[in-house]
DNA sequence: ACTTATTGGGCTAGTGTCAGACCATTGATG
DNA sequence: CATCAATGGTCTGACACTAGCCCAATAAGT
């Protein structure tokens, strides 16, 4: 209890914090054409422009961000991800190491489905509007129907989708902190048809009893479906 | 999705940041006798002595803490919870907001149902030694047996139990930052033996879905002792 | 071709934070 | 009573970060 409540109180410096926060919109596909301007910016991050500029042009110098001056100007990104390697993932897994690796997938579950619940909860008490409603069917939609090239990006949406539909902010959060931990993860993983096919099946379960109200299936739902993720995963490393 | 992954890289300044996460540990009573050494503090919480030592400082003027210099001296906690007020009820909540408060229980919902849920899977895989189970079953014997006196302080704990021993330091992380945002409110509302009562068969419920690896019932149980919780504290509200 | 709004680029002065060294105090122990 | 190890108290030089200001570039609109 005490290790967990006197823990680091902030994750590192400014710079580095704000950097590891933009690769991983640019990423995460949450960005997708260019950055809010700086000043706009760098009060959404709650840092100063001095900061946010450093990061960005560390991202500039590493080929993520293309920034131009003037009007209509701006940072520009210019990734695009790259075709998955095997060799990528167990890089990625080797940086992070074992234990931070079972910790995130263990993290991602437990507020994933948490989040599931809540929102099952909200429309079991007749409390999610038809906007919301539309909106989860709108995600799914589009994620089922995604091509492999925007489909990771979909399929965030449609899973940060589920954290912020439940209304609560810290809630969102720590869903979005969860999925930047294994993006890197997920992104060096190969798209492939049948995948995606099965997630679709996943997706629709997981849609269906949240707005059926089902608070347990709802759960059991998303843990299925983080559960074949980290199976593919395991798989990919074994 | 984008005001979810572009939110702010740090909370506040460090020094209020510390403030903050010292008076938490103080007011739930991770904390009891004195805190660790100024060095060792600052290290565990990932900050210089000399902005710790502004923070203690700043606890001990409020009447917090006592600072005694010498070998065997150190920062000894002088804070005895005040005996709880309807009014401190409604001036914590005024303070926090009440869209904050109900961001903090639904957050607080979830993550803690994923930790009792993880827990149980974790039991249902065979995965839970024999010492966690053990801590688990004395965690609730404590809390189950304590005097109102002690009561807040022992339900913490096992609760925090519950999601350290999920063996995620996120999770537990989360759990902590969850727990925390509750703290004041919790503290203001009496502690009476009717209600410690009530939740003892609730813990008693919660334990045994996990240690009987159904993640399900873990989840539901735990979910209806935080929502017996918060109805506790909208009835202090009315 | 000119104007203008918007955007990045660059500077400065001030404050926050850090690492590390050294000093002062204390109480148990020999 | 003297010693000593552990602890808080203090200082310094360096770096990180901030707020605010003005400059430079750019492309749409006139």
């Amino acid at each position: 209890m005490l290790t967990t409540v006197l823990r680091p109180v902030r994750a590192g410096n400014a710079f580095e914090e704000t950097v590891e926060r933009l690769l991983q919109a640019i990423k995460l596909g949450a960005v997708v054409e260019k950055l809010p301007p700086e000043r706009e910016l760098a009060a959404q991050l709650g840092i100063s422009r001095v900061t946010l500029r450093e990061a960005i042009r560390a991202l500039q110098e590493a080929g993520y961000l293309d920034v131009r001056r003037g009007r209509y100007g701006g940072a520009f990104v210019t990734y695009t991800p790259p075709p998955p390697r095997q060799e990528d993932l167990r890089r990625a897994v080797a940086d992070m190491g074992t234990d931070d690796l079972a910790d995130a997938l263990t993290f991602r579950m437990a507020v994933e489905c948490g989040a599931a619940q809540v929102l099952a909860a909200t429309a079991s008490a007749g409390r999610l509007s038809r906007e919301r409603r539309e909106e989860l069917r709108r995600r799914l939609q589009e994620v089922n129907s995604a091509s492999p090239d925007d489909y990771r990006r979909l399929d965030t949406a449609f899973h940060l989708a589920i954290a912020e539909l439940s209304g609560s902010p810290l809630l969102a959060a720590a869903c979005a902190d969860a999925r930047l931990r294994v993006t890197d993860l997920l992104n060096a993983i190969p798209v492939l048809q049948r995948n995606i096919e099965h997630a679709a099946a996943q997706h629709e379960a997981i849609v269906e009893a949240i707005l059926a109200g089902d608070t347990d299936a709802a759960g059991r739902a998303v843990a299925e479906h983080l559960e074949a993720t980290a199976a593919l995963l395991r798989g990919f490393l074994a």
